[in-house]
DNA sequence: CTACTATTTTAGCCAAGGTTAACTTATTAG
DNA sequence: CTAATAAGTTAACCTTGGCTAAAATAGTAG
C-alpha cells in the first residue's frame, strides 16, 4: 500500500470501505463535485474525442501541403501508421464536414474550414509542446505529450503556457 | 523515398505565429519528422486512447466507492453522463479485463488489479490537476483540462508537473 | 499504345462506445 | 405480502476507426 504521494491531498481508494466509517472530514476535503457537473467535465472529454484524429489529419494535411507541396494519401496514411484504406475512409468523412476537398484519385486540400481548423490545431501544438520544453520536458517526450495534449487545454490554459513560455524565455536569455 | 527533412531533428512549430506571418523561412525550420517516428507518435496516441475510458471507469468506480461506500451503476451512469446500458456493457468489459467484479444487479467493485489501475490513474489526474493550479488555471477549467490531459502525460512529464508544483508551494508559502 | 506498377477506392469484416426500448430483478411503501 | 418504483440487463441499432483483400484508376516504361 504505498502511497508516496499524501500530498495530493486526495488519497486513493485504497481500503475497503465499511459504510460506518464515511468520515466526515476526508468527505469535507475532497468531495466529490456534483453529478450534473462531473458529467459534464466527461462529457466535455468525450466531445473533445470526437474531433482529435479529424484535427490530426488536416494538421497532417496542412502540414504535408507546406512542407511537400501536396498531400497523397499514401503519405498521409504512413505518416498516421494506419492503412490507406482508412485514410480513404477518413477523408471522405473530411469531405462530408467540408473540411477537406479533393477529386478521386487525386490529391488532397483544405476548404476554407479546414485550413482555419489546421491553423488552430497547429497553434495550440506548438504553444503546448514549446511549453513542455520551456519546463523542461525532453525533446522527445514533449513531442509525444504535446501530440495528445493539444486537444485537451482549454483556452484558459493555452494562454497560461504561452505565458509561461515567454517568461522562461525572457529569464533564460 | 524523397523527404529532405531526414537528417534534421523535428523542430516543430514553435513560434507564437499571427497567423499572417507564415514566412517561409520558417519552414527550414520547421521540418516534418521522418515518417515512421511520425507514425509511432500517433500509435502512442492511439494507445493511450484505448485504455484512457476504462480508466476513467474505474477511476471513478474507486471514488464512489470511497465517498459512497459503494459504487451503484446508477451513479456511475450520472456521473459519466450515459445511459446505463452503456455502462452495463462497459461493465462487462471491464469484468472481462479483470478490472471490476460484481454480481448481477448488484452494486461494482475493483479487483486487486482494478485497484491498482485506479490508484495509478488517481495519482497522475491529482498531479496534473496540482499543476494545473499551480501553474494558475481556474479551479474550475482545471478540472475540465486534467480529466483529458491525465492520460497523455507520461511518466517525465508528470515528474515534472510534481516539481513544479511543489516548487510554487514552497515559493509561495 | 500497351503493359506494368503505384495509388486510391470499395467492399466486407471487427470491436468500441454510444443510443432506446423492453425485460428482469431488487427495494420499498402500504 | 403485494404492488409500485428503482435499478440493472439485454437486444437491436448506429457511428467511428481500425483492418484485409480485391477492384479501379493513374502514371510510367517500353
Amino acid at each position: 500500500m504505498l502511497l508516496p504521494y499524501e500530498q495530493i491531498g486526495y488519497i486513493g481508494a485504497m481500503t475497503d470501505f465499511p459504510n460506518d466509517v464515511t468520515p466526515d472530514r476526508l468527505c469535507k476535503a475532497d468531495a466529490l463535485p456534483p453529478s450534473d457537473q462531473h458529467a459534464r467535465q466527461y462529457a466535455a472529454v468525450r466531445s473533445a474525442h470526437e474531433t482529435e484524429l479529424l484535427e490530426d489529419y488536416v494538421e497532417l494535411i496542412a502540414d504535408l501541403l507546406q512542407h511537400q507541396g501536396e498531400a497523397r494519401s499514401t503519405d498521409v496514411a504512413a505518416r498516421m501508421g494506419v492503412s490507406q484504406a482508412t485514410v480513404s475512409k477518413t477523408v471522405a468523412r473530411l469531405k462530408s464536414l467540408e473540411l477537406v476537398s479533393s477529386k478521386p484519385y487525386r490529391s488532397l486540400f483544405l476548404t476554407e474550414k479546414g485550413e482555419a481548423m489546421a491553423a488552430m490545431s497547429h497553434q495550440r501544438h506548438a504553444i503546448v509542446l514549446k511549453f513542455l520544453r520551456a519546463l523542461g520536458v525532453s525533446d522527445h517526450t514533449a513531442r509525444i505529450d504535446a501530440e495528445g495534449m493539444e486537444h485537451h487545454a482549454s483556452q484558459e490554459t493555452l494562454d497560461i503556457m504561452q505565458r509561461f513560455s515567454r517568461e522562461q524565455e525572457r529569464g533564460s536569455s
